[in-house]
DNA sequence: AAGTGGTCTAGACCACTCC
DNA sequence: GAGTGGTCTAGACCACTTC
C-alpha cells in the first residue's frame, strides 16, 4: 500500500529516462508512438481511456490530450466519442483513383481483375524500395483496374516473400478487390502509410495493349511503397494509366 | 468603472451571437479568421497578444491557444516565440520547383525572363478561374523560367485590370524573378493561398520552340489560381514543362 | 526588465456510445 | 448507468525576443 502511494505513475519514470531538454509532450509522444508500432493495439483492441494513460504516466488530460491530438492530426490514430481511441488503418487502396478522372462514370466502385499471380524474383526498383536483395523470392501480381469495365489502370504489385508466405497459397480468384484488408487478415500486415511518386513516361508494349492506347503513348506512372507502422516497406507497385486521363489537384497553403 | 466591471470581455457579445449549438472555440475561430480576412493584421502589424486577445473575448487562454494552434496549423497564422503572432503570406512563388527535378543543378535560384508584358483580352479559362467576364480588360505576362540557363518552364498569368492598374505602368524589366512580393509592394495584394491543378497534353508551336522539345512532345501543365485572404481569385497562370522532367512525391496518411 | 508565446497542471462539466 | 472522449476554465511557471 505504502508501494503504491510512492509509486502512482509506474510510466513517468520512463517518461524522466528521455532526453530532459525535449518538453514533456515530446517524449509522451515518443513513447506512445513506440507503443503504437509494437502493434500492441489494433483496430479491435483500443488504446486505455485517457484517464488510464494519465494516471499511469503520471501527466495532466491536457497533456495527455495534446499529444493524442498531435497523433489524430497525423493519422496515426482515430478517437471515437464515447467508443474510444484506436489505431488507425490506412485506407488507400483506390486512392489511385485521386490521380485520375474519368467522364461521368455511374458505377463508384472500381473493378480490378488480377492477371497473373505467380513467385518470382524481385526487380532492381522493388528491391531497392523495399530494401530487399536483387532477386529475392517474392509475389507478384499482374493486375488490371477498371471503370464501367474500360480497362484503366494497370499495376505490378510486389511483395516480399517470408513475409507474405501465407498469400502464396491463395488462389488469384480468393483475392478482392481491395488487397490491404486481405494482407491483414491473411498476413496480419497493416499498412499505415504510403508514398508515391509520380512521372511521365511511355507506354511499354504489354500496357498500350491493356490500355487500349497507341504504343508510344505518354503514360503517368504512380510507384507506391507501402509501409507498416514502424516504417517497414512491405509492398511495391507501379500503377500506369493513361496520361490523358490524368488530372491532380493540389491546396496550398 | 462600474460600467466596465460589467463589461469587462466587450468580444464575448460577439461570440454569444452566433449559433450557440457550436462550441465557444468554433465560434471564437470564426470570428478570428473574419478579422484576419478582413486584412486588420498584416504581416508588419501583428496580432494583439494572447492576454489581450483572451481578455477581450472573455475566454480561458487554453481556448484561445487551441484556436491560434489550429490557424497555425492551417497555415493562415504564424506564431514567433517572444515576439507575437502574425498572419502569414504564401511563400510558393518557386512552387512550380515541387513538380519537376533537373538533373543536379547548382544554381538553386530559378531565373525568369519576361517575353512580353502587355493589356489583353481575358481568355476564357483565366476568366473563369477568376470570376470575371470572358474578355475584361487584365495584364498578360508571358514569361519564361531557367535552371542553369536551360529554359524550363513557361508561363502565361493574367492579372485582373482594375485591381492591378498600379502594374500597368511598370516596364517588364522592372519586375523581378518573384512576382508575389511586386504584387503587395505595388498594388497591396497578399496572396494568401492557391490551388493548382496539374494535367498532361502535348506541347504547342510556341512552348515548343521554347522549352526546345518537338511539337507534340508531352507536357505537363500546372493550373494555379491564387487567392487573398478573403478567398477572392486575383491571379490565374499556366505553367507547361516537359513531362520528361516531372516528378512528383506524395506523402499518405 | 518587460512582454511575448510555450509548457504543464488540476479539475469541472457536457455529450456521446454501449449495454 | 457506466465509461468514453469533448469542452472550458484558471492559474503557475518557463523560455524566448526585444529594448
Amino acid at each position: 500500500m505504502a508501494d503504491e502511494a510512492t509509486t502512482p505513475s509506474p510510466g513517468r519514470a520512463e517518461l524522466e529516462a528521455l532526453d530532459p531538454r525535449l518538453p514533456l509532450h515530446a517524449r509522451l509522444r515518443e513513447v506512445l508512438v513506440a507503443r503504437i508500432e509494437s502493434g500492441e493495439w489494433t483496430p479491435a483492441r483500443p488504446l486505455p481511456a485517457e484517464t488510464v494513460l494519465t494516471a499511469h504516466y503520471g501527466v495532466a488530460l491536457g497533456t495527455m490530450r495534446r499529444v493524442l491530438g498531435e497523433l489524430v492530426e497525423q493519422g496515426m490514430l482515430e478517437r471515437r466519442h464515447g467508443s474510444g481511441t484506436f489505431v488507425r488503418r490506412a485506407k488507400l487502396d483506390s486512392s489511385l483513383f485521386r490521380f485520375f478522372r474519368y467522364g461521368d462514370s455511374r458505377t463508384d466502385a472500381p473493378a480490378s481483375r488480377i492477371l497473373t499471380f505467380d513467385q518470382a524474383a524481385l526487380p532492381a526498383e522493388a528491391a531497392e524500395a523495399l530494401s530487399e536483395p536483387v532477386g529475392s523470392p517474392a509475389l507478384h501480381l499482374h493486375r488490371l483496374r477498371l471503370r464501367d469495365d474500360e480497362p484503366v489502370l494497370v499495376e505490378d504489385i510486389w511483395l516480399p516473400l517470408p513475409r507474405f508466405a501465407c498469400l502464396a497459397q491463395r488462389h488469384q480468384d480468393e483475392l478482392g478487390d481491395l488487397l490491404y484488408p486481405e494482407y491483414e487478415r491473411e498476413c496480419g500486415v497493416v499498412i499505415a502509410s504510403a508514398e508515391e511518386i509520380l512521372t511521365v513516361g511511355t507506354a511499354s508494349a504489354g500496357d498500350a495493349l491493356l490500355l487500349r492506347c497507341r504504343r508510344s503513348d505518354p503514360v503517368v506512372f504512380i510507384e507506391r511503397t507501402a509501409r507498416t507502422h514502424d516504417g517497414t516497406a512491405v509492398e511495391w507497385r507501379r500503377t500506369a494509366g493513361k496520361a490523358a486521363d490524368f488530372r491532380y489537384r493540389v491546396e496550398i497553403r
